[in-house]
DNA sequence: CAATCTTTCCAAACCGCTTTGGACGCGAAA
DNA sequence: TTTCGCGTCCAAAGCGGTTTGGAAAGATTG
């Protein structure tokens, strides 16, 4: 493999303390032996090895993310990747390296408990929180710092996270809807087990019940977000007796399934229906080349990733800083899917 | 943290000598003894310390996967969630753990080094290759073994890779559509830089030729695959003076952007336009919910991921098992988005 | 019964790094 | 001159495991 300290330190005529010890910037080491020092190893290409340097450190300067997979649906978040890549971007400029679990959601509490005891990392994200999620009080009694990206209601010990304004956010956008005169406004919401989905639906409920509006079980779907569903809802809604004009979508995707929807049977987003959409910003779908295809509520899970990234590393870095989070506002983008009611 | 080996040998009045080779299956320790000791062990939740273990053995048991941010376009592969999903369940079934490497592009040649000379892996994976791919290279001369996901045209040294066949894939696509009577298709491609694309391309040209139909570079696009660059191709193709009565997509995103060119201006796909995707069988990408939507090129991007790293693994514990590859075939799944050409 | 294996255990070295506790030489202060 | 402090370096003891080379006791053999 590569050089070790050792070696180097031989070569210089060094002993491996010193060489260390200037390396890792300590004072004790005469300016000209440090750069003589830092000029051999980048000539050698050393970096030291990362399973000793953790082992007498203490530390393994590593987080990890633990991923579940929904055995029931076999399902990847889609927005893990960017979040990932945000978060990814944030750990390599700090000299951190990430390792990541892919586990089923039953296995996920092994998971958790193996990283720890190992000691294979310093810290830990959680992706993807449930309502009452158990996971919350494990970590938290496991003692290692963890960052939620998101939030789970219910639980009461305090923790960090970050997470959007899914409500306010949910709250305006069928606002929005309201002030265009729309009164029957669908949700067509993600699987409403997870927190998120729980929060958006709050948040559609607040603006209804401030606009006197009563809420209709039949304009509220509720599923694993993927275009065929949207597809799907959007078919069954436009069939019902009294059908929505407005649609609250909660991805992208579904979005897209929707439109579908719509125009398959000569409707036009934005003419005869509105459609709004969280959009994620994910990089791979973007909402339009130029102008904004959907109007959205948009929040990139990229910035997301990269800001719950730094922040856990500050959990890391100062133990005692105690449980810290940042809620995002999501931005309200117009485009052309949106419209006056014309009933 | 946890209980450490040398505390549970004392626990159990034994040296850690005897404990480490009880738990590691060596021979020589009283069957009693060993019993005695993996209760203990279970009891006190011990798992040995990761950094510790793989300092002694000289393995990290741990792989290596490099994500390239291509920093021109900023794009996440949106198939990557679901390899990773894939990859990560075959290391967590083997013991091993997954350290994710997210960087731009031009600081990949770095981040491969870095992760060989620190010691952190015992072997990596190579996503997203191009053509005549620099990276292969480099890592044949780091010595440590790899995975590609795909193949590099142009690059002569040998290598292990798994890919699907991207060729023949493309040009059974196209004799499907040339049988069903279209002779003006179009291929609405990926980055053309990328070595997948180049050789659906090619499977593409070799129908064309084999049928005697001179291609046409007006019907052949290439960009980042996304909706809205599915769309503003299909719009374009429409208007040409002698527009395609086919398409084929590179991907299912492409093909919703697609079918929504088509679906604007009043056509049907399968009755008016045929559109043919290729289909990486994403979790959150079905294809639609019971009937496929789409005719489709299809193949489980995650299955690939599984079988890729459990080849990685396989080369890891055996260094000279030389260059291993792995072909995977599509199969073509009927969908409503196919029909006679009808001009 | 002595000699020789086996079985079962342990002490100690080692993996590659960090860090504690000096050692040594030199200039400044007493 | 002696003493002290400082700058610069090093030897050695970890970190938590694995592994080599015995050692002691019991079983087997001639």
């Amino acid at each position: 493999m590569g050089v070790t300290l050792k070696e180097l330190a031989a070569s210089l005529g060094l002993s491996p303390t010193t060489v260390s010890r200037a390396l890792n910037g300590y004072p004790e080491v005469n300016i000209k032996t440090r750069q003589r020092v830092a000029d051999a190893a980048r000539a050698a290409n050393y970096h030291p090895n990362t399973r000793a340097k953790s082992l007498a450190t203490g530390q393994s300067r590593a987080v990890g993310h633990v991923i579940p997979i929904s055995t029931s649906h076999e399902i990847v978040n889609p927005i893990f990747a960017d979040f990932i890549a945000g978060a990814g971007e944030a750990y390599s400029r700090a000299g951190y390296d990430m390792v990541l679990s892919v586990v089923p959601d039953a296995e996920e509490e092994a998971a958790y408990r193996n990283l720890v005891a190992r000691g294979t990392v310093d810290g830990l994200m959680v992706h993807g929180p449930r309502l009452h999620d158990d996971r919350i009080g494990l970590l938290h009694d496991l003692g290692l710092p963890f960052m939620v990206h998101g939030r789970s209601s219910g639980v009461n010990t305090p923790y960090s996270w970050l997470d959007i304004n899914n409500r306010r956010s949910f709250r305006r956008a069928t606002e929005f809807l309201l002030d265009l005169g729309h009164t029957r406004i669908a949700l067509v919401n993600g699987l409403e087990g997870m927190d998120f989905a729980m929060r958006r639906r709050t948040g559609y409920l607040d603006a209804l019940e401030a606009a006197g509006i009563a809420p209709d079980r039949a304009l509220m779907r509720t599923a694993e977000m993927t275009e065929p569903y949207g597809h799907q809802a959007g078919r069954e809604l436009l069939r019902l007796p009294d059908p929505p004009t407005a649609m609250l979508a909660s991805s992208m995707i579904v979005a897209y399934g929707l439109r579908r929807a719509l125009t398959e049977v000569g409707l036009q987003p934005g003419r005869d229906v509105s459609v709004i959409t969280h959009d994620d910003d994910l990089s791979y779908m973007p909402n339009g080349l130029d102008v904004p295809q959907f109007t959205a509520t948009c929040s990139s899970v990229r910035d997301a990733g990269r800001k719950a990234a730094e922040m856990l590393l500050a959990l890391v870095n100062d133990p005692d800083l105690g449980p810290i989070n940042h809620l995002m506002e999501t931005r309200l983008v117009l485009g052309d899917s949106t419209g006056r009611n014309r009933l």
